[in-house]
DNA sequence: CATCTATATTGATATTTCTCTATATAGGAA
DNA sequence: TTCCTATATAGAGAAATATCAATATAGATG
């Protein structure tokens, strides 16, 4: 593509899919979507991806795919405890690109 | 797919593509980036597909299709005058879209 | 009318995306 | 160690996307 993929425009491709965005809004509001751990909590270190994976029902690795894209384009972050890994959102780059698209739609001419 | 495209999802998914991307931002600014036109207004009636083709670089058919996709979305409509189709943003969607995506992904636990 | 210009449509191809099954890795439990 | 669970990786197939050349349509011009 001759127009390189910024980093807004990779959060915009992470989060222009139905699976993701869903995803995304689950594990912003964790403890409204999902049962409480044993080793890690909601909020504090993210929501392990098996509980992903039960709830949006596809498979595992699909899940771990949709993840690593998130997690590429910065909007999540990953954290492992023992056998489990936990993904959390980033709040400040979730924030950032909202800015950098509000911004860059904005109409300039006045 | 499981989860329906939602208005905002279609929209998200026009705008994440580089090329679509920059033509929004070009004609949402269009007097920075294209030349007067004689037969439409370069804000009032939209921007010449014509000269976003000549602009972008790609083939006229690949540029309809683009454009069809934003105006599928919403995000811009057309006009047609004589023999010219021009393209203008739609201000009110593109707000209602950053609206609801600001909504969406704002952290509600607190 | 004949021709030129602007845009749309058709059909083909290449690439990317989404998804799965099968398998690998690695930690925990018996 | 052996088995079970959680996650990652590899590989394959299907579907969607991006793109182009060729052609159609429709208005403008001479």
């Amino acid at each position: 593509m001759q127009i390189p993929d910024t980093s807004t425009l990779i959060a915009l491709k992470a989060v222009a899919n139905g699976k993701r965005l869903q995803i995304l809004e689950w594990i912003l509001d964790p403890r409204e979507h999902f049962p409480p751990q044993r080793d890690g909590d909601l909020v504090d270190d993210g929501v392990c991806i098996k509980f992903i994976t039960d709830k949006i029902g596809l498979s595992q690795p699909t899940v771990t795919s949709h993840m690593h894209i998130l997690c590429e384009a910065k909007l999540v972050s990953s954290k492992q405890i023992k056998n489990w890994v936990f993904y959390k959102p980033d709040r400040s780059k979730i924030d950032a690109v909202l800015a950098q698209l509000n911004g860059r739609l904005q109409s300039r001419s006045g």
